[in-house]
DNA sequence: CAATACTTACCGACCGGTAAGTAATCGGCC
DNA sequence: GGCCGATTACTTACCGGTCGGTAAGTATTG
């Protein structure tokens, strides 16, 4: 009964959970608005009033699609992380977990990234809302590593977003298919993304000279 | 004649340049699907059929606009890096010149991102073989940089993703007027960048400990 | 008179969503 | 065990609205 196929899709294995799982991964290749209800039910071997009676509106099943994501972010990327004292393990959890649910199953994680402009407005609000917090959470690692004198001379703020830009970027190009290992990509994005944030004590000597076309002002 | 504004969109000043260029700025603000014909028709202060004196179709305006980002790209970023030698200071370069161009303008170049799926086949493929140029571009300049040992022990491919999510993931977040100045998000996003591509020399002694709560197979 | 730069009026297709009906299943009661 | 009404899980038929796109006409300009 908890025979969860594959670790993320588990929306639940009834009628209504697997249109929310067939939902997201037809959103998530076609994108919500070329995506039509009637299409979701086709996929689901159903009219469209069929699936109607499931879901209360495309709003709806987006927002819970989003909903489940971020679920799922929080339990398994930040609440473990939370545990993690030092920063800069705690910053290569966040990554290294993040990055597997990316490379694991896209879908649902990839609406949440993408489809924002569909919800209504509350519903976007409260995904924002939740959004902003991994994002400080993030920021705060950051700030604990810069406390120690070990991240590089940047803003917290540009980092943050430079770290989520690089992971968040996998659901976009990686192929489960394809060439790359899972394991490989999280590992590489991963230590990429630390390499990008500490400050090794090189200092970067190349910075200085500066290729720099346009002098910034002072 | 020649008085570029502001330097991204000089798509031309005559009736047809202000159509492309509003139209890029209403796709980029709703998205392709969510941007009516008549909507774009109405902000150039004209009727739908009006615009279509201009424009042979939807499809063929999306392509406009991104055929122009990537030339855009090709002459910003990609010309004047192939002049460059050595390879750290060609991927400064590249990241560098990319990440102003988004933050000066994100317009046409967010749209090359985020609406491949609106193009026609042939123009998607056209779009597709020019991205991939860029990307082979950056790949190859981060080989040079493994051949003079300096390159982080990641594989290729992954990185070159890495660097384009991190760019790319600056026109989301990024606003104009906001609280960063363009010219700090350009230099911070370019130091993480190179930061992560670089073998320090450090070896990264943490990765070798590993957070890795599950583990991979054997 | 012809080309330019539009407008009003309209088209078929498809969208999200619903009203109303129906076949199958179920608990409860004699 | 057999019948019954309610609930469950749908279906066919249809709605108003919007979309991309067009046919046909018109005012302005050279």
């Amino acid at each position: 009964m908890d025979e969860t196929t594959s670790a993320l899709d588990l929306f639940g294995d009834d009628r209504a959970g697997g249109i929310y799982r067939t939902a997201a991964q037809i959103i998530y290749e076609k994108g919500f608005d070329a995506t039509s209800m009637t299409e979701i039910a086709e996929a689901v071997e159903m009219t469209k009033p069929g699936l109607y009676y499931y879901v209360k509106g495309k709003k709806e099943l987006l927002f819970s699609i989003m909903r489940f994501a971020m679920d799922l972010l929080d339990r398994e990327v930040v609440a473990p992380a939370r545990a993690i004292s030092d920063p800069e393990q705690r910053l290569r959890h966040i990554i290294q977990q993040h990055a597997r649910l990316l490379t694991h199953e896209a879908g649902a994680l990839a609406i949440l990234i993408d489809e924002e402009a569909g919800l209504s407005d509350d519903d976007r609000r409260q995904i924002r809302r939740r959004k902003r917090n991994y994002f400080a959470f993030l920021r705060r690692t950051l700030e604990d590593l810069r406390e120690q004198g070990r991240l590089l001379p940047v803003d917290t703020t540009v980092a943050a977003f430079s770290l989520l830009g690089m992971v968040m970027w996998i659901a976009r190009w990686y192929d489960t298919g394809g060439r790359l290992a899972q394991e490989q990509v999280v590992a590489d994005v991963t230590e990429i993304a630390v390499a990008g944030m500490l400050n090794t004590g090189a200092a970067s000597p190349m910075a200085l000279l500066g290729t720099l076309p346009k002098n910034k002002s002072a």
